[in-house]
Parts: structure tokens; sequence; C-alpha cells
DNA sequence: CGCATTTGACCAGCGC
DNA sequence: GCGCTGGTCAAATGCG
């Protein structure tokens, strides 16, 4: 499993070209959707062979990404951030426990913030806190507000690095994102902007086949 | 008063 | 079968 570190300038995956964004280049749109949103059969025929006895498994990198980039053949155009020092790592998931049932998508992010819950545009309403094993810090566990969608997501600080923030999306959003001035998008990490770390990924999942052309 | 958050209880999956 | 853990529910509580 590797992770995909795209606030590392010096980060280059061999099997993903584009994987690199540096994170300081405020340009146009940053198409992560392709890299994260991947197609879940894609993964469950990868990887449910061995997948671990935890709820949700990690896709690696040789078959998942790879297969993935090989889908999208256009350019990284960059994202914005004020603090160079953002940290945002991605991996993908697949649902081990829903996979007879139900396709879904769980994306991850690391970042380096001071604030737990970054204002990604859309409204959550947080439903449970738990407490982690071998973490000191508790998981909070958020749903989204509008009518509908199924979309959660977890916040924790990282075990490791306190200054860390592990916010996790599991599913796709139904809905337009409530921010007025935010792009149309159903995905769940479209836009995140705050105080302190005021980046933002404009992930057009609604958009994203046609932008492959 | 309405809404969001808190928090203990409950449930399901898994390992032993 | 039992205990552990993660995830969810829902009543209680807090706040504007």
């Amino acid at each position: 499993m590797e992770d995909y570190d795209f606030g590392n300038p010096n980060y280059s995956n061999p099997n993903c070209a584009h994987s690199f964004v540096n994170m300081a280049t405020p340009t146009s749109d940053f198409m992560l959707s392709d890299y994260l949103l991947l197609d879940d059969d894609v993964i469950i025929d990868n990887h449910h062979q061995h997948q671990d006895q935890d709820s949700w498994s990690q896709s690696t990198e040789s078959s998942s990404l790879a297969a993935a980039s090989s889908n999208v053949n256009h350019e990284f155009g960059g994202a914005t951030t004020s603090n160079h020092n953002n940290n945002i790592k991605c991996k993908t998931y697949v649902s081990k426990r829903n996979k007879q049932v139900e396709a879904r998508q769980r994306v991850v992010f690391r970042t380096r913030s001071e604030q737990e819950v970054m204002d990604d545009g859309f409204k959550w309403r947080k439903y449970g806190k738990k407490p982690v094993k071998n973490s000191p810090n508790p998981r909070n566990y958020y749903k989204c507000s509008s009518v509908g969608c199924g979309v959660k997501k977890r916040v924790e600080r990282d075990a490791e690095d306190r200054s860390y923030v592990l916010t996790s999306y599991d599913g796709v959003h139904n809905h337009q994102i409530p921010s007025s001035n935010s792009y149309y998008t159903t995905s769940p990490f479209s836009i995140f902007h705050s105080n302190d770390i005021n980046w933002s990924l404009h992930a057009l999942t609604a958009n994203s086949s046609s932008s492959n052309s």
C-alpha cells in the first residue's frame, strides 16, 4: 500500500505520470476524481482475494491506481493553497463489509491543520464519536445533512502526528454543493476552504468523462 | 423553541 | 460462545 502524497514536491509515482500536484500552485482545476473515485468493480476484482479482515481495505498502487491512471490522459492543473506545509495524502478504499451488497467509495485525506473539521461546502450532522484503538484521539462521525444523501465522513487526528487530520469521505453526494460559489460537483471532496488552510480541490466528478478527451 | 451536539447503549463482524 | 472493536442510534443536553 502506498500513500499518494500530493503535497510533496519530490513525490513521483512511476505508475501514474501525473500523480503529483503542487499544492502551492494556484492554477486551474485539479481533476482528482479520476484518481480517487475509482471504478468500484475494478477495485473489487483486483483486491477481493487479499483484503484483510478489517471493514475496509486499502487498494494498492499497482492495480487499481494504475488502472485508473490508464484512463486518464489530461494534465493536472494544480490546486490552490495558502499554506505550503499542507500535506494531503489520499488513499482509496473498498468496503469489505458492503461489497456484496453495495459498492461504495471512500477517500481519505491526511491534512496538516489546526482545525479538525474543515469547511468543504457541504453541511454535515455529527452523529457519533468513538475512541479509537491505539490512538489517544477520538473519531468523529458525520452524515451529510441533505435529504436523501447518504454520504458520511469520519474525522480524526492522526495518532502518529496530531498536527495532521485524517478525513475520510464515504460515498458520493447526489446533490449540488450547497455553497453558492462552488462548482457543480457530486464529489465528496470537491472544495475545501478554511481560514487555516484555504486550499481547494475541484474534483469535477460529473464532468470527468468529457474532460478525459 | 428548534436545532445541533453529546454520549451511552446497542448491534454486527471478527478473532480467539 | 465470548470479548473486542468499529459503526450507528437515539435520548439527553446545550446553545443561539
